[in-house]
DNA sequence: TTATTTTGTCATGGC
DNA sequence: GGGCCATGACAAAAT
């Protein structure tokens, strides 16, 4: 099944080659990461991150610096998340001015914009290239080879002293007849004894490059990232294969190399002719401003008046307080805050319109079939045309048929896009309220998104959540709103921070896991390398110690005792003193067998 | 249908 | 004291 996968996708990146050969934009990553059809028009926004923090922008890529297919860099998302604020503001009437200038703007946006962007996402891909292609895989692949290399050394080092000890023993003592003078052989054995001090000191300094070795996390934190961005696409050779996304503007994501197994071998020349492939529009590129520019374009511009023409140009009866800050600047002081530390949605698809409303906290019912509760408190206060609620209710209620978020995935958004009022849902969003909307209508609203509405409050919950606290005291007591709406009002904002809470919660939570496992994995690893590094210093050392055995046998069966008779290396030994003097003694009865010793030692070597 | 995972929410404690 | 954040626990939705 992975095999007919492998080749359903390898055949369509081809058809999707040649679909982009004819004028058909195919958003390949979008499919293969099952977002919606490859063909389907990407109605939406930006990416639902609203807010950020850095694990987040770090989230799908182990440099951090690849883009999210839903990254919403792309002018196309950012005319429409310019709608999603005009829209969420209740109409685009209010802002004549900016509405104007922004639509004037468009066919000028589509012009010069992309441009900078491709290029400078070219430069950065390549960069990565350069950074983490073949050529760094090569120079982690010699030190590698340098690491053994050491360890061989290390090794062959011992040998040759032990062969070299015993070969200069041969020399030593065959070269004459006669059994030397214990004074000529004692510069023989301090030149043995201080080659077994050598080799004492190549065993820690021998370790203590294995301990470098093996404590370098490098590898495994590469392994992890790379496990942290494996999600049913192979990003295992991601960090060599650098960001070769190709994002033409106007979202018109043509090819997206990530959603590609690429190996490391073939990746960087594959992405530079795929670079410099005419099937993708570079900036500058001709071609680019005649076919899919000028298509997306025209795609934008029908998309954007369409959802003008949606939204009702009637007056609205907003406050005008409120209206004086907006208009004062599309960007709030409090909106323009939410580049905090989470990059999640604040707005969820809503839970099942049966879902139970149990918290105490508040005084609100669900308003479904019939407003009840808050709701119909609500409408009642409105009916008598009195109080704040009437306010509120003037307004037109946002469309958060359009704010419906859903986004799990902690997508990231550029800091250029965070736009607050931007609430238009992720990629998966898009999807699944395109799908909602062809087959079962607009989708359902979160709950307190519901109650907002009902209130006719012209603030979305995730500008509730995000807007300081110093606004947000502001409006609950500047307005004259009842103890029930401040509640709410309150609950919303309470309940969207400790969902990001959470959502950064569990987060750190999995990084911290994934940690551990990595430094788990990096243990094992040293432990290994540790027990095979005793098993060669124990295997040199019992050979060298056969050398000196021998050694010590070839120079007893030379030597004669006081009644002429060669000395029995079963009854005298040759020590070494501390101050270098070498001397034969006799055997004492707790080491009368050094071989039965010997081997007893080797035997418990090896249990362990 | 069931088991597992994901997500939202609440409660609690610390800053 | 209030706001914010982190986190465990629980329930419900999603897979």
């Amino acid at each position: 099944m992975q095999y007919m996968k492998k080749y359903f996708t390898e055949g369509l990146i081809q058809f999707t080659i040649l679909l982009s050969l004819i004028g058909v934009r195919v958003d390949v990553d979008s499919y293969l990461n099952g977002y919606f059809s490859p063909l389907i028009e990407t109605d939406g926004g930006p990416s639902s991150a609203f807010v950020q923090t850095p694990f987040h922008r770090y989230r799908d890529t182990a440099a951090g610096h690849q883009v999210h297919p839903k990254c919403p860099e792309l002018d196309y998302f950012t005319s429409r998340r310019l709608l999603n604020e005009v829209r969420a503001l209740g109409s685009p009437a209010r802002f004549p001015t900016r509405l104007s200038a922004w639509l004037l703007q468009l066919d000028g946006a589509e012009e010069n914009n992309g441009s900078t962007d491709t290029d400078q996402l070219n430069q950065e891909s390549l960069g990565n290239e350069a950074d983490t292609g073949p050529e760094a895989a090569s120079n982690r692949a010699q030190e590698e080879v340098v690491k053994d290399e050491d360890e061989e050394i290390s090794l062959d080092s011992l040998n040759q002293l032990v062969r070299s000890s015993s070969l200069e023993q041969e020399g030593v003592f065959s070269s004459s007849a006669l059994p030397p003078p214990l004074s000529e052989l004692q510069p023989r054995w301090q030149d043995l004894l201080a080659d077994f001090d050598d080799f004492n000191s190549l065993v820690p300094l021998h370790m203590s490059d294995l301990d470098v070795n093996l404590a370098n996390p490098i590898s495994y934190n590469a392994s992890l990232q790379d496990a942290m961005v494996t999600s049913g696409v192979d990003y295992t050779s991601a960090p060599t294969r650098g960001r070769a996304q190709i994002t033409p503007d106007h979202g018109a994501s043509l090819f997206n190399l990530e959603s590609t197994n690429f190996s490391h071998s073939d990746t960087p020349p594959a992405a530079a002719g795929l670079l410099a492939s005419p099937l993708f529009y570079l900036p500058g590129n001709r071609s680019h401003n005649d076919t899919s520019h000028s298509r997306v374009g025209g795609y934008l511009d029908e998309a954007v008046f369409e959802q003008i023409s949606l939204l009702g140009l009637e007056g609205l009866n907003m406050d005008s307080e409120l209206l004086n800050r907006m208009e004062g600047g599309m960007h709030p002081p409090w909106l323009e805050d939410v580049d905090s530390d989470s990059g999640l949605s604040l707005e969820s698809r809503s839970r099942s319109p049966a879902s139970t409303f149990a918290s105490s906290s508040d005084s609100f019912c669900e308003d479904e079939g019939g407003a009840t509760g808050y709701s119909s408190e609500v409408e009642s206060i409105s009916n008598k045309g009195g109080g704040c609620a009437s306010e509120f209710y003037h307004w037109s209620p946002v469309d958060f048929s359009e704010n419906i978020w859903h986004d799990h995935t902690y997508s990231v958004q550029l800091p250029e896009d965070h736009t607050p009022y931007s609430w238009a849902p992720p990629l998966k969003g898009i999807k699944e309220e395109v799908m909602s909307e062809e087959e079962s209508g607009p989708e359902e609203l979160s709950r307190d998104e519901r109650r907002l509405q009902a209130l006719g409050f012209p603030f979305s919950a995730p500008q509730i959540v995000n807007m300081p606290v110093e606004d947000f005291l502001e409006l609950l007591e500047g307005r004259g709103l009842s103890v029930s709406e401040i509640a709410l009002l309150r609950d919303v904002r309470r309940r969207g921070k400790n969902k990001l809470a959470a959502q950064n919660c569990r987060k750190r939570k999995l990084d911290a896991i994934l940690g551990l496992q990595g430094e788990v994995e990096g243990l094992l690893a040293q432990r290994d390398a540790l027990l095979r590094e005793r098993a060669q210093t124990s295997k040199a050392l019992s050979s060298a110690a056969d050398g000196l055995e021998a050694l010590s046998r070839d120079v007893l069966s030379q030597l004669r005792d006081e009644y002429g008779r060669p000395l029995s290396p079963e009854q005298y030994i040759i020590h070494c003193g501390a101050n270098g003097r070498v001397a034969v003694r006799p055997r004492t009865n707790t080491r009368t067998n050094t071989t039965e010793a010997k081997n007893a030692k080797r035997k418990k070597d090896k249990k362990h």
